[in-house]
DNA sequence: TTATATTTATGATTTATGTCAGTTTTTATT
DNA sequence: AATAAAAACTGACATAAATCATAAATATAA
């Protein structure tokens, strides 16, 4: 027997999430079935901090990224970066009904989006489902509070410093960054003003720690990087 | 028939987590006969970073604090408080087999402790658990990420006035604290020097802002404070 | 292409916060 | 109660980092 198109397109899906292995080709194919491609253009925002939650979403192509915003946005602060197969909304899962960080494209993205419904029913029908879900759930807070207290302990170059590298070896996958990511992006990761970004970033350059080419960072010098990062 | 008192002790144990009313009888008796009571006089280590994973804790009584430690425990950052009826332990699951944070006694605690076994166990046969550790993960991290950014975002009059009203709201659930928090612990936890945290106090108390007493805080003008943590 | 907005850059200045050194108070221990 | 140890306090000082103002460079749109 055949199995209908639409069902392949899961099961050999590359960008699987983890967790959707331990899914019977039954509960798959709900999955399947149900859920919804979408494209988003860089810059689109792709969930929205306060809203009712409705989805949880797989991550195909592109880089996404987690923020949370305070006093009408205005202050904004990055989190975490979502990458082909991560999922986006682990977070919201039995919490509150509310989107708890908004989502942006960094780059463009391909998502595929899965009714919180069918999700929080399948956690509820197969506890291997649920016990990989445990596992991205701390896997993904402990790095985000990891960073954060590391970030903390740094004065500004090592901050920058240490969030290169983070990007290089995390996020981007590349020492030769092939994303756009501002000034602004760093700041808000990184809590400090956009301006220290800016003199920081220039300095690295100036001591040939770095390169930027139309905006693209590359790492030079990462024992160096290493260094500013450890010290600073 | 007549129940073993083991298992009666934890069955009508009033600070039980709230997942452990998802076990059958016969999973809680498992627990019961198990678990480990276990009491820690204040500023004991309860679990240490680095350390195998050998149990997931409940807090009976007494107020634990959670904290991450850097270059050998020189540089610390508070980032959670365990009171009772709280898991420790629960960001370890699944994770690494390696303790990610560590936990002391911040008063004299009662604790119960079940094998990291038996618990991971009970996750992959009982999903209601499951379902409700994930809800119980989520909730901790969210607070713990949120409690982060906001402290960020403030100077330090709004940082210490922010983790005064959140302390008593949800660590010590009064405004007339009657647990000893140092100076220290407030550095650790808003990450600035203790210097400054001395003067801020300083400042609250000579602004009849809140009394210390023996050591202890009590907060008299809340909404001033709720002022200062929200401009500041 | 021009026009407009956004991002990046840079110097001068102010402010916030940490550090250091010394003192006092509190807590713990004998 | 006496002693030691730890924590809290204070002022002077150094410095890190934000802010402001303004210009240059890019990107985006008309």
């Amino acid at each position: 027997m055949e199995k209908p198109e639409i069902l392949l397109q899961c099961l050999n899906c590359s960008n699987k999430a983890e967790c959707f292995n331990r899914l019977s080709p039954k509960e798959l194919s709900e999955v399947a079935v149900s859920k919804l491609s979408i494209h988003y253009k860089k810059g689109e925002i792709i969930r929205k901090q306060g809203t009712f939650v409705s989805s949880i979403l797989l991550v195909k192509t592109g880089i996404a990224k987690v923020y949370k915003e305070f006093d009408h946005a205005e202050n904004r602060s990055i989190i975490d970066f979502k990458k082909p197969g991560q999922l986006i909304g682990l977070a919201d899962i039995f919490n509150a009904s509310i989107v708890q960080y908004s989502v942006s494209a960094l780059t463009d993205c391909e998502l595929c989006s899965i009714d919180i419904r069918l999700f929080e029913k399948l956690l509820n029908n197969n506890v291997d489902f649920a016990v990989d879900v445990i596992k991205s759930i701390n896997f993904q807070s402990n790095n985000i509070i990891d960073f954060n207290i590391k970030n903390n302990f740094k004065q500004l170059h090592g901050r920058i410093a240490h969030a290169i590298l983070v990007l290089a070896e995390f996020v981007f996958d590349s020492d030769d960054f092939d994303v756009a990511f501002t000034r602004r992006d760093f700041a808000e990761l990184t809590n400090m003003s956009s301006m220290s970004v800016v003199r920081i970033l220039k300095t690295f350059r100036d001591d040939q720690i770095i390169e930027i080419k139309n905006g693209l960072i590359r790492i030079v010098d990462k024992p160096k990087l290493e260094q500013i990062s450890r010290i600073g």
